[in-house]
DNA sequence: GAAACTTTTTGACAAACATCAAAACTCAAC
DNA sequence: GTTGAGTTTTGATGTTTGTCAAAAAGTTTC
């Protein structure tokens, strides 16, 4: 929970009385390696915070499996149009590894939202970071080729070449799992 | 600016006070074809509605100019990570005709953060819908095919077709305008 | 309406990447 | 150490898209 928090102060300044209500809002939950997190075509009642471990976003097009994101200790992981709209997701959230998470309902998320706008204010920090981020990533995944793709992965985040099977890192590069074994053998 | 409050509306409830305030805020500006609103390595002080008119933002990559987004009425438009972070902008947006725009400063926007939690949830829900558009769009650029991305916009977006030029809405879809003419003729 | 300019299309060829199939490697279980 | 399942690499071939160059079509200006 220390964990948590410190995270969380990252985004704004908090309050001590602000701090003891998250306390009391997030519930620890462990799940084992491959347990489904969430599921495509049900809703995603869940935004969750990992503390330890590792999971991935993936979907199903042309029956395979596309992992578009993956996530690591210190994140905040949901499938976020499902969360935000609450209409069926259309994504799958998969355990990678044995983790353990922090857990906090749509429905008290909302009214946290209602009764305290410090709340309010840390999600929208949070939001103007992940929407920078994700920007970037468009911008690399249209524009830059798979070398270079994969070498950004290969600066900015080795730890998910370290914990995740080359096949599941293809796709997230968008690229087949031969093309990215090929641009391995060359560097 | 009856506009802009309209479209607000449709984020959250606001009160009269707080509508009153933001007609305070905003300002109107009228530029002329082929102004640069926005340009790159300077800071973006700005946040702009769009009552009347077409802008593009794009950056150069390789000496070529890529368009990475089209606005158009109603729609927000800034260079989102310089006016978030207050760094020197990576693009330049330049509007494609003379346009009617509504402006709001930083300073502004972060002292009504400060004093009015209503703004705060106003614009946390608006990042909420812009993250799950960006999203969307990414989806698409790196897992469908250039004709897919093209069907598409024809399908969401057939107003960007008529009001920007071939070579722009290539550069969006992350073609080469030759593979974009060769795409159309075939349908 | 001819000249000058811009935008779009067409053609020939090269590069990047996908697909299918098979081989090599890894590693846990016996 | 051998077996067998899962993962990664290699090889051969085809498709998609990019690049360069030129032709065609569309616009603006005088």
């Amino acid at each position: 929970m220390q964990q948590l928090l410190i995270q969380i102060r990252q985004f704004s300044t908090i309050s001590n009385e602000t701090e003891e209500l998250l306390h009391n809002c997030f519930e620890q939950v462990v799940y084992p390696k491959n347990h489904q997190l969430v599921t495509e075509a049900a809703v995603c009642r869940h935004l969750y915070f990992v503390e330890k471990g590792a999971l991935r976003g993936y979907y199903t097009l042309d029956g395979k499996e596309i992992t578009h994101w993956f996530g690591f200790e210190n994140d905040f992981v949901t499938s976020f149009h499902s969360f935000i709209t609450q209409e069926p997701a259309v994504e799958n959230i998969q355990l990678l590894e044995g983790s353990i998470l922090w857990s906090i309902s749509k429905d008290t998320l909302t009214s946290l939202f209602n009764n305290h706008p410090e709340i309010e204010r840390i999600v929208r920090i949070a939001y103007e970071k992940y929407y920078i981020r994700l920007e970037e990533r468009y911008v690399n995944a249209q524009f830059k080729t798979a070398a270079e793709r994969y070498e950004q992965l290969l600066n900015d985040s080795p730890h998910i070449l370290e914990r995740v099977p080359l096949g599941q890192i293809a796709s997230y590069l968008g690229i087949s799992q031969e093309t990215l074994s090929r641009i391995r053998s060359r560097l």
